[in-house]
DNA sequence: ATGGACCGTTACAT
DNA sequence: TCTCAACGGTCCAT
């Protein structure tokens, strides 16, 4: 789901950029973008378990593009899930069984446009298909990384430590995780939107604002960790956290209803998740490549218990 | 008028 | 065995 609105909400930090700014530098690819995009080339082929290389094809295009303007890319994937959006999984798989069960019905009537319209709306991406990719990608000398669990975490690692100079991805959770550059949308030519944690400030309304309360914000307007407080989105999380003034953000989630006044007081629960969803974002783990082990996406606080 | 919730559509590429 | 998220529209509450 990422944060929802959020590109609307920076769009004034969002600027036009082409890939061959990064020439001879590192960017990390959240891979799984290009998976997906790729596999509507042959939805109906994986519906009906038919053997094909159509969106490993897709990735290499890309890899071909990136290439050309001399750029070298670090390929990352998803490792385990986190069992945090189980809801929403259990929605989409069961959309993807029913579509899946309405394209071949389709297709016994001969129907075959309606179809191949219910094979898109099944597709899943499967590890299995996530290995042809980082096979062809390893065979023409292209660094992958797998991340232990989420791509976004390991993706920000690499940004954070200076490993890459910018994230593709489709996703705003990025900016959430505090890489400090990502491009959004780029397209096969290379053209994408780009935007700096460094330019956040840009935003009217972010003036000032820390990587530290950028991250409070978007989790206060609902993530995929933590659903929103009901009527609060960007806008009122946005005006809450100035309100507060860089009190604690965590004794400002408890008593949110006194810096919002659409809202009454929040569940009992809401403190404690809340600061469970910060620490998934700051202390998530990940795979670091140099010193070959897994570290947290960020050193821990001093004094600050990571449970 | 504004912000938020919710819904359906888009993607690929012939 | 089984990973999406952004966008644009409408409707509703404030
Ligand atoms: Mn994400």
């Amino acid at each position: 789901m990422g944060i929802q609105g959020l590109l609307r909400f920076v769009k004034d930090a969002t600027e036009d950029v082409h890939v061959k700014e990064y020439a001879n530098q590192a960017v990390a690819i959240d891979t799984y973008c290009w998976l997906h995009k790729g596999s509507f080339a042959c939805a109906e082929k994986l519906a009906k378990k038919e053997k094909t290389d159509q969106y490993v094809k897709y990735c290499m295009k890309y890899l071909d593009m990136l290439e050309l303007h001399k750029v070298r890319p670090i390929l990352v994937f998803d490792g385990c899930n986190l069992p945090s959006k189980e809801l929403v999984e259990h929605q989409r798989h069961k959309r993807r069984k029913e579509n899946l069960e309405k394209g071949k019905q389709f297709l016994r009537e001969g129907k075959l446009n309606a179809a191949r319209d219910c094979f898109t709306k099944c597709i899943s991406v499967t590890p299995a298909m996530a290995l042809e990719v980082i096979q062809a990608a390893r065979k023409r000398g292209i660094d992958c990384i797998v991340a232990p669990y989420e791509a976004d975490a390991q993706l920000a690692f690499l940004s954070k430590k200076g490993i890459v100079q910018a994230v593709i991805t489709e996703d705003s959770d990025l900016l959430c995780f505090g890489c400090t550059t990502v491009i959004f949308k780029m397209d096969m030519l290379g053209r994408g939107q780009q935007v700096k944690m460094e330019n956040l400030g840009r935003v009217k309304n972010l003036v000032g604002f820390t990587p530290d309360l950028f991250r409070h914000m978007c989790i206060l307007s609902g993530c995929d960790y933590l659903p929103s407080v009901k009527g609060v989105g960007l806008v009122k999380a946005c005006k809450a956290l100035k309100l507060s003034k860089s009190k604690d953000a965590y004794q400002v989630a408890r008593k949110l209803h006194q810096y919002i006044k659409s809202i009454g007081p929040v569940e009992a629960s809401y403190g404690a998740n809340f600061e469970r969803a910060d620490k998934t974002f700051l202390y998530q783990l990940v795979f670091d490549p140099r010193k070959r082990e897994l570290v947290p996406l960020n050193e821990y606080a001093s004094g600050v218990n990571p449970d």
